[in-house]
DNA sequence: TAGAGGATTGAT
DNA sequence: TCAATCCTCTAC
C-alpha cells in the first residue's frame, strides 16, 4: 500500500520523521528493484539553523524542499555521499526527513545500508532523482508497522548550536542496522 | 573567480 | 581520531 501524498503534508516534519520508522522504501531503478524498512530518520526544518534551508535561506541547492511534500531531496555531501531526504509540509515551508538507515527486505551484506551514504549507494540513489516525486513509480514508500523507537539528539550537526540538541533523531528500538 | 566548509565514511 | 574529496555557497 502506497504512501498517500497527504502523508507528506503533515506540518510537523518530527511527527512525520517518527512514523516513518517502520515504513518501507521503494526504489525501481535501472530495471532493479531494492527496498528496505526505514530503521533511522532525522527531521529537519527551516526553523532551526541544521537545515539547508534555515530561515528561508534559498538557494539552487535547496529549492527542492521548498517545493510541495512528498518529494526526494537528494545532495551531495563532502562531493562523495549522495543523501536522501523526504520533502514535507507544504509549498514553500521547507522541512525534510533525512533518512538514515534501512533493514533491507531483500537479503544483503550487513552494514551496507547504515549510515545516510551507503543507504543511498544501496538504493541507486543519486542527485540525478532530486525532485522525483514519491508517488511515482521510481522511488515511493509503502504503509509499515510502526516500530518502538527511540529518541535522541541528531549528528553531525554540531555547527548548528543549541539546535543540534534538539531530540529530532528517530531509531528503531535495538536495532542493528542503525548506524553507530 | 577563488576560497572555505560540509546532514560522511572508513581506515588508523 | 583524522584525512579523503568535490560540490555548493559566499565574498571580493
Amino acid at each position: 500500500m502506497k504512501l498517500d501524498k497527504s502523508f507528506y503534508l503533515n506540518p510537523d516534519v518530527v511527527a512525520v520523521a517518527k512514523q516513518l520508522i517502520g515504513k518501507s522504501l521503494h526504489t525501481s531503478l535501472n530495471g532493479k528493484h531494492s527496498s528496505g524498512i526505514i530503521v533511522e530518520s532525522e527531521a529537519y526544518s527551516y526553523k532551526e539553523k541544521a537545515c539547508h534551508a534555515f530561515n528561508n535561506k534559498r538557494t539552487k541547492r535547496t529549492e527542492t524542499m521548498f517545493q510541495e511534500g512528498g518529494k526526494a531531496y537528494i545532495y551531495l555531501c563532502y562531493g562523495i555521499h549522495h543523501l536522501f531526504n523526504i520533502v514535507t509540509n507544504i509549498k514553500n515551508k521547507p522541512e525534510a526527513v533525512l533518512i538514515r538507515a534501512i533493514q533491507p527486505i531483500e537479503t544483503a551484506p550487513k552494514k551496507c545500508t547504515s549510515g545516510p551514504g551507503n543507504l543511498s549507494k544501496y538504493l541507486a540513489i543519486t542527485t540525478s532523482l532530486n525532485g522525483v516525486s514519491l508517488t511515482g513509480n521510481k522511488i515511493w514508500l509503502e504503509e509499515g508497522n510502526q516500530l518502538p523507537c527511540e529518541v535522541s539528539k541528531r549528528i553531525g550537526i554540531d555547527y548548528a548550536q543549541e539546535d543540534a540538541l534538539l531530540p529530532w533523531r528517530f531509531t528503531a528500538k535495538d536495532n542493528q542496522w542503525i548506524s553507530k
